[in-house]
DNA sequence: CGCCATTTAGTTGCGCACAACTAAATTGCG
DNA sequence: CGCAATTTAGTTGTGCGCAACTAAATGGCG
């Protein structure tokens, strides 16, 4: 009320719809992720383990290292899951001959068997989502976005003046 | 290839997509906590954290179930977060003297006064979307939509069957 | 060649999310 | 009233995410 900022927006008003939209993208991450924990039951997966399999479903093959670039995940992360995803007996770890530092990661048979039951995921999340592929499309897009922009700014954005440009 | 559904969309591509669309969601999400993490560091709080003092700033003392309720989060997550909330001299808690078995919430001195210095977060979060807010919106309704779907669709939504309609 | 910076995984510690459970108070029904 | 079902927080255990650190291998430079 008693301040308007230069963005037009009073500041109160921009704490509340800062409220709404990252609160939304809080709740949406969870709930998506509640619906895939009922779809992967079966599975025996987990979301980002089932994140880590379509990625080596896609690709045979990988180190620890570029399966962290795909998935934006660090090793503190990734080493205990594929831990747990090995110990599960979808997939192998092997120290790389050339580079020793290197992990190779590569499903067994039985991780790539499960790819034919992983085909029935997506339809099952399709059908909990409700929305037409279009917008969904949309959304993603839309994700994209925000998500190279926060990641260009995050490195203390501190001082980064306009938000309105 | 060796078979194409009812949505028009071959498996192998609609795996893919899914790829795509929960990746999307997951990424937006950790990136956009990246943000909140720099944004309130000199606030000493956490993301979530930030949520519930959003909640109680705004209705000014809530029982634990209330919190949850518009968080979508349960006891198991808030119990230990308004803790370390109450450790950091934020909030306190009470048990409701009229029903012993509520708690209630609400922010003490030292975090009404945090109020001010979060007015700042909003701004900067928007600076680093560097989105205008009009997408920002839409993106915020689509999310929502979205979430409001997934919790109906929920509770094992095994065999509720077409994604397209 | 020898040494230091870099790269790559792994470990530790902390906080969140969620399922499953416990404990205590309250409600309601016979 | 008395007891079972419900409500409300809290606890425990597991897994993810991230920061900070360690350990080992590699690369490069004097």
């Amino acid at each position: 009320m008693e301040k308007t900022t230069l963005t037009t927006v009073p500041d109160e008003d921009f704490l509340r719809l800062d409220n709404q939209i990252c609160f939304s993208l809080h709740a949406a991450s969870r709930a998506f992720n509640g619906v895939y924990r009922t779809a992967l039951k079966d599975l025996n997966l987990t979301y980002p383990q089932y994140l880590v399999m379509l990625v080596l479903w896609e690709h045979g093959e990988l180190p620890v290292k570029r399966i962290g670039e795909y998935l934006r995940l660090d090793s503190g992360t990734l080493s205990p899951l594929l831990k747990r995803l090995e110990a599960a007996g979808y997939v192998e770890r092997r120290r790389s001959p050339e580079d020793e530092r290197s992990v190779t990661v590569r499903p067994t048979a039985e991780g790539a068997a499960l790819r034919e039951q992983a085909l029935d995921v997506p339809r099952r999340i399709a059908a909990a989502t409700g929305m037409p592929l279009e917008r969904i499309r949309r959304l993603r897009d839309d994700l994209n976005a925000l998500t190279a922009r926060l990641d260009t700014a995050d490195p203390d954005a501190a001082d980064c003046a306009a938000a309105d440009g």
